[in-house]
DNA sequence: GATGAATGAGCATTCATTCAT
DNA sequence: CATGAATGAATGCTCATTCAT
């Protein structure tokens, strides 16, 4: 018997609710939206909704962490690939700027939505989600100040030097400015992003 | 007749009033936050703040355009004493860094609490007062891309590079990570925002 | 200016809700019982019961802890100012049948309707109710104790002899089977308390 | 085939779901217990309790029915097997106190947790045992009339001086007074039931 | 200006019940 | 007979806002 074509898998509902639970948290931030929203925009019963995702404040949770996530492993992936430290550090403002690009509503609700309900419904595994990411990150610098390309800096000082330009810009286009070029911007913070951070000679 | 003394004059009321909005918005998002609690906190009636005010939505946009007017005013007054184009770029990161740190509960509304009902509450005097703050801060840049010293970017990118790093560090510290020096980065950010931003000789 | 006498007063709107409640806590139990209901019952408003009680379970708690200091008062009235030993604990025992009887729909709930619920939100107050009641009861049983009048049995044991046939009848009578005498048979039972409680001699 | 040991047989899982249901409506009240529980604490699944049982009040129905049969099987045995008069009441109030000691779980479902749900489903055959219950303890005593032997009075009278105390006794100790000795108040208890009901000579 | 009781729409969440597998 | 995902009506409760005093 051929599967009703009508009829979606579990998994296509889990997908469904977080796209309408992604479009409406960024309509009305998550406190604002309403799991009726989510309803009818999934077209899940409001009950399917507590049974995949438990409440509001997990449904948000498992938007964050997933995007997050996700974000994350390519960041690292740019890194351990990259050939240089220069190409590292340049490839990863490629890399945030093209991740943005391409996933924009899920960058919106990382980006602009940090609710406070979130802190406490995802406390535990974005903890642990930001200190393996971080320390990714610290390890790869660490090379790279022990070998002088790159400036020995506080981590969070390298960090913010590195990507704040690129979050900044990715902040405005989110936000509605349209006639910003974001993806024709990349090679100038990469460039300015390697001058920051590397080690004068 | 003297005063009495347990009677709180309208200004006091009214600021009492905006420091318990604060900190109730800083903990649970202006959503979150009840009139109930910031009465709580503020000891004025509910309909005091109301009278004050007129609801939550635009004691929220009262905060914060009081606190992003403050710190537009502190940069152009920098921009505008600075003696070079370097001192001036150098100088307004400086202030940010310095009223980022000074106004921590104010800043952690104004950078990370960017709430949905805000924007429809604030929006005419919020443009306008972007308008001018970015206008004059680009004629600002203007004068110094004619003079030579300043790179000729699109205005947003100059913006990211400028101040991007240091309001990701200002977020990374308003978050809570406490073991961050701040005011100890102002210098490090100055120059490699001038890095940034100057024009290669 | 003389009242609005459609305007209700803020100790009637208290006592509507409480009499509302109570008829619609004995019809469905305090769990069955919809907060929807209880506002049509009393004419006020969903918040004003909110207001007023708190919850669904404090205003069972209120009604509970009312009803109960109610009947104890007079129990112990009626021991205090009894002349004998025979006459307390005979009196006793027609002020219980009397009081059930006037109070049909409170001694309902109290006898019929124990929902856990109940036991949670009261359960301090109701502690320190009890204790202040069991103990004077206590006292005065002991004093006929000492007297030779009263046989020493376990408190628990004397209260179930004094009390127990006049509660089963009573609960037999509240839930509906309405051919029972219940005033009527107070002579029989307050006589059968007394020999089973006095002294041999 | 040897049967699977970890699969339980029909029986053995109706009455893992009695037994797992008797201890939710204890804790919750029958309204206040979810079928939910009753599957986590049963180990059954919603279809299976669902196919047993037919719904939550029959659920409760049926734990209902079977203990007061049982209670009343046993109450009516005594009766039948008692050499006198006086031997069959006493006897009875010891059946009593016995059986609720021995079934302290179901007693206090029986006696404590008579919510409105179950009034209507089971009306009916609950109407049934309760006919045949009382109509057999009526003739009982009849015939202890007649011989001059027992009081004449109203049969609900009667049953609330014979039994009253016990149940008022067991009521206090199901509901959680420890420091009561139960079987040990039997003797007194069955003595002052024959006291309060024997025709005085 | 200040107060706080009253209002009632709106919302998250629960839960008995069904039914396809 | 067993399973558990799906359903959606029902409900307790919150909270911004009003307004008579």
């Amino acid at each position: 018997m051929a599967a009703d074509p009508a009829k979606k898998s579990t998994v296509q509902r889990r997908e469904a609710i977080l796209a309408a639970a992604l479009a409406a948290f960024n309509e009305h931030g998550v406190a604002g939206a309403s799991i009726e929203e989510i309803r009818g925009r999934s077209g899940a019963s409001v009950g399917s909704i507590y049974h995949h995702f438990g409440g509001k404040d997990e449904l948000a949770g498992a938007l964050y962490l997933e995007g997050l996530a996700d974000y994350q492993d390519g960041f690292v992936s740019v890194l351990d690939a990259s050939s240089s430290t220069c190409s590292g550090v340049e490839g990863a403002v490629r890399h945030h700027i093209n991740w943005i690009y391409e996933h924009r509503d899920l960058a919106r609700f990382l980006l602009l939505g940090r609710d406070a309900s979130l802190v406490v419904a995802t406390e535990r595994p974005l903890r642990e989600l930001n200190r393996r990411f971080f320390g990714a990150v610290r390890d790869w610098m660490r090379t790279g100040v022990q070998a002088g390309e790159l400036r020995d800096l506080p981590p969070e000082v390298a960090t913010a030097l590195w990507i704040g330009p690129s979050q900044e810009l990715s902040r405005y286009w989110l936000a509605g400015r349209t006639q910003i070029d974001l993806p024709g911007s990349a090679a100038v913070l990469a460039t300015a992003a390697w001058l920051s951070l590397k080690e004068e000679s």
